[in-house]
DNA sequence: GTTGATTTTGAATTTCATTTTCACTATAAT
DNA sequence: ATTATAGTGAAAATGAAATTCAAAATCAAC
């Protein structure tokens, strides 16, 4: 029986220090279901504690990420989104360029058809994109 | 029997100059088969000319762009980088994340999957992005 | 070929998301 | 409580990309 994967146990196996600010954050984004990007999460930590800054909410996200609590993404407007990984599936997007609604798919078929491709090419795959972008039924 | 497309004739039509510059820049783009970072570019044209500015450099690579006979491409790398259209096939691409080798690749299945996935999401895709990222036969 | 309105150039500056710095503070082991 | 260590946040730095502006080049009209 292993130990359930929280934010505060990656900060304590890693010997970094429990914190006010990184608990707030992390909360804050792990309960969210979004993809959101800093400056989104920053103004949501700033109504719950207006003392938190950008840098801690910039650095919680990173830890996030490297705990595995977290995906970094580019969806090419120029900002870094963050999304909070609940379910350990890998997924890709479907962006309306419009409204920017984003929709999560997965298709089994095409990520069989990606390792094709790979291995034809003789290369080892160890990550993939997959991004539709178009607009959404409210928006066409 | 339509004009050929040319930067010369996109520059005309849009009531642009054409300069010593903007057709250096343009012929050594044109004529490699990469994917070029600007800074790689403007490195290739300050041989050819030194005289010839990095603003001159991007600015170029946006009019081609427009003109449709360059394509605009992040792999995530941190820098923009643009790539000729010699046919104007759309493709996808594999990426080395070791020596930054980048093969191209088209799957109409794949193509097809993907708009069944958009399709059954209510959304018209205008545009996509498919990218491998591994290692390549050399690096592995 | 000269003119002259208009565009382009390129060095420098600005922008803006992100990262880093550093004086100060908080954490947690002893 | 003490103390070593790590974290915080305001401010500054970074770096790719965009923009500015005085000087230069283009080109249609003379
Ligand atoms: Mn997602
Ligand atoms: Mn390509
Ligand atoms: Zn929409
Ligand atoms: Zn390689």
């Amino acid at each position: 029986m292993s130990r359930e994967i929280t934010f505060g146990n990656y900060l304590q196996d890693k010997g970094l220090k429990g914190t006010q600010q990184r608990d707030e954050v992390a909360d804050l984004f792990l309960k969210a279901d979004r993809h959101f990007s800093v400056e989104e999460l920053y103004r949501r930590v700033q109504k719950s504690d207006p003392r938190i800054g950008f840098s801690t909410v910039y650095r919680t996200l990173k830890l996030l990420v490297e705990a595995g609590l977290a995906t970094e993404r580019q969806f090419g407007d120029g900002f870094t989104r963050f999304e909070p990984v609940h379910r350990e599936e890998h997924h890709d997007h479907l962006i309306c360029i419009k409204c920017g609604k984003i929709v999560e798919f997965k298709d089994d078929r095409i990520e069989e058809l990606q390792n094709g491709v790979a291995g034809k090419h003789n290369f080892r795959v160890t990550d993939h994109k997959l991004e539709l972008y178009g607009y959404c039924n409210r928006c066409e």
